[in-house]
RNA sequence: GGCCCGUUCGUCUAGCGGUUUAGGACACCGCCCUCUCAAGGCGGAGAUCGAGGGUUCGAAUCCCUUACGGGCUACCA
């Protein structure tokens, strides 16, 4: 009879949730669905200077964007709460007086200062640095006079100097021996009363029941000291696997001078919590060294510890992106127009009524010219929500259109600006040069609007594309000159989205109106 | 400095002593398709498995040494 397995995620609120942590979760999530085991969320808070309760939210939230929802921690409770530690602290209270009655704490009255000196010290020696044990000789009766006296101290693991070397045998990085005179008797418990994290970490799992610790490999050589203090209480000790970081691409340690590195960044960019999920995934472990598409439930079912990788993995962004694409193209409509919204609101485009209509306020300055050029008052968030509401077949009409040619949600709204601007449209002066401004492109458009302007034409992109293919025949051009030049003038540029299902899209009034107006450009005494 | 860990195409990885002329994916290059851009199809280039010693009939796979990278060495987590 195993015990049944319960993993926790113990980020700490020092910033948003990032792509390390996040990796970490989902190998925790992973692991204990595919034992039927109990994920845990605990709030690792300890430092008061640097956690905050927004950053607890906001891990929380993006969590639950991945969908890694946990069994037991904050906001779901659970039998083993509190599950932010600094509600615990009467816990660690509790278990450092056990420890003293069995005589396996001291304390030490050494102040930080004598402490760096001695550290020093012992890097210039280039020897051992840790604490030379000056206070563990110290006689109880003299310790406690002490201590009554109010002289600050903390208190200290008395490591068994005859233990033999900690060995533990690590679920990802194997059979893993620390020789125990490495092992320095370290704090536990602070002169102001707080508990230090090798301390804390280990009652909390102990208390928690948590059975396997799944985390960065940063905790590798922490693992000793942790074992000697399940040992101290009595605790059964959990399984160990660490997880091997992830390096930005130059091989360093991943921050933000490599970009984004929250999740939350992600999302906001527009990339799908299934997709990151599924990237993610990926780096550090493989399904079968075959597959790299995958969801959620069959990472699952087929996650294990045994074919996680020790190796660092760097981050990188175009796989994630091809990873996002493949999910935006296989998502249908509306799906796709659900999650676009956000980003339509933001950009404030608006099919009001019949007229199409654009507005883009970008403060930063990054979008393409094409949407510079629109101008107007910005709809608001609510407008473009009703508009899309009342326009769904419509805007569903664009997943076609930009599924196979965006990777990003981010990168829809300037691909699609110029279905937002009505009659007309900004023009790209080096497209307007190279596929407007050439011999005969006057009559092409004076052919095409005559084309379009029949009245019996049914305004579908299969019908437009018939009538429209025997304009370049019948003017003995390359279909290829005629349709650049129709997309210059209807679409701004001489690359967009497939022509014919933009006119569509269009109208016959607004396409109509743009290529009129392309004319003119081309013939300025013409009335 | 001490201790611990890691090292397969540019990147993520498969590989757990012979089935490997080291497989897949992203990226890259070429061709096809084509109204642009993509997408898609087909094909190509790309790792002597960090290096050097062993063990073995046989090693990317086991052992040792070394180089490089990383972690810990805090009254941070």
């Amino acid at each position: 009879m195993t015990k049944p397995v319960r993993v926790r995620f113990a980020p700490s609120p020092t910033g948003n949730l990032h792509i390390g942590g996040a990796r970490t979760a989902i190998y925790n999530w992973a692991f204990a669905k595919k034992h039927g085991g109990t994920f845990v969320l605990r709030i690792e808070d300890t430092d008061p200077e640097r956690s905050t309760e927004a950053n607890t939210q906001q891990i929380q939230r993006s969590l639950r964007w991945l969908g890694l929802q946990w069994d037991e921690g904050p906001g779901v409770g659970g039998s083993f709460g509190p599950y932010q530690q600094t509600q615990r602290f009467d816990t660690y209270g509790k278990a450092l007086e056990q420890l003293k009655a069995t005589g396996a704490v001291y304390p030490c009255f050494c102040t930080a200062d004598e402490l760096a000196a001695k550290r020093d010290a012992g890097m210039a020696a280039q020897s051992f640095t840790g604490y030379d044990r000056s206070c563990r000789g110290i006689d109880a009766g003299e310790a406690q006079r002490r201590i009554d006296a109010g002289e600050p101290h903390t208190w200290r693991l008395k490591v068994p100097l005859d233990h033999g070397p900690v060995v533990f045998d690590d679920l990802v990085f194997g059979n893993t021996s620390f020789p125990i005179e490495q092992l320095d008797d370290f704090i536990l418990m602070r002169s102001d009363g707080t508990p230090t994290y090798n301390y804390v970490v280990c009652i909390d799992d102990a208390s928690m029941q948590i059975t396997h610790v799944i985390r960065g490999d940063d905790h590798l050589s922490n693992t000793p000291k942790q074992i000697l203090v399940y040992e101290a209480l009595g605790a059964p000790i959990p399984q160990f696997a660490h997880l091997s970081m992830i390096l930005g691409g130059d091989g360093k340690r991943l921050s933000k001078r490599h970009g984004a590195t929250s999740v939350e960044a992600y999302q906001e960019r527009g990339f799908f919590p299934q997709a990151l999920l599924n990237y993610l995934a990926l780096l550090g472990w493989s399904l079968d060294g075959e597959t790299t598409l995958f969801d959620a439930a069959t990472l699952a079912a087929n996650f294990s510890l045994e074919r996680v990788s020790k190796n660092p993995a760097v981050f990188d962004e175009t796989k994630l992106n091809w990873v996002n694409s493949r999910y935006l193209k296989e998502m249908g409509a509306p799906a796709f127009i659900d999650a676009l919204l956000p980003y339509l609101q933001q950009t404030g485009f608006t099919r009001a009524g019949k007229v199409l209509w654009g507005i883009k306020k970008d403060p930063s300055g990054e979008a393409p010219d094409a949407v510079h050029a629109l101008s107007g008052e910005p709809a608001t968030p609510d407008e473009v929500a009703v508009d899309v509401a009342a326009e769904r077949s419509w805007y569903e009409g664009i997943y076609p259109l930009v599924a196979e040619r965006v990777k990003t949600l981010d990168e829809v709204c300037p691909l699609i600006a110029y279905l937002f601007s009505g009659p007309t449209v900004a023009l790209d002066q080096k497209s307007v040069e190279k596929c407007l401004q050439k011999e005969g492109i006057k009559a092409v458009l004076d052919h095409v609007i005559q084309t379009l302007q029949d009245p019996t034409l049914v305004w579908e992109h299969a019908p437009i594309e018939d009538v429209l293919r025997l304009v370049p025949e019948k003017l003995g051009l390359k279909p290829k000159v005629v349709f650049q030049a129709v997309r210059v003038a209807v679409c701004g540029n001489m690359v967009s989205p497939p022509l014919f299902e933009s006119l569509e899209l269009l109208g016959s009034e607004n396409t109509l109106a743009r290529l009129s107006a392309a004319r003119q450009l081309l013939v300025p005494c013409s009335s």
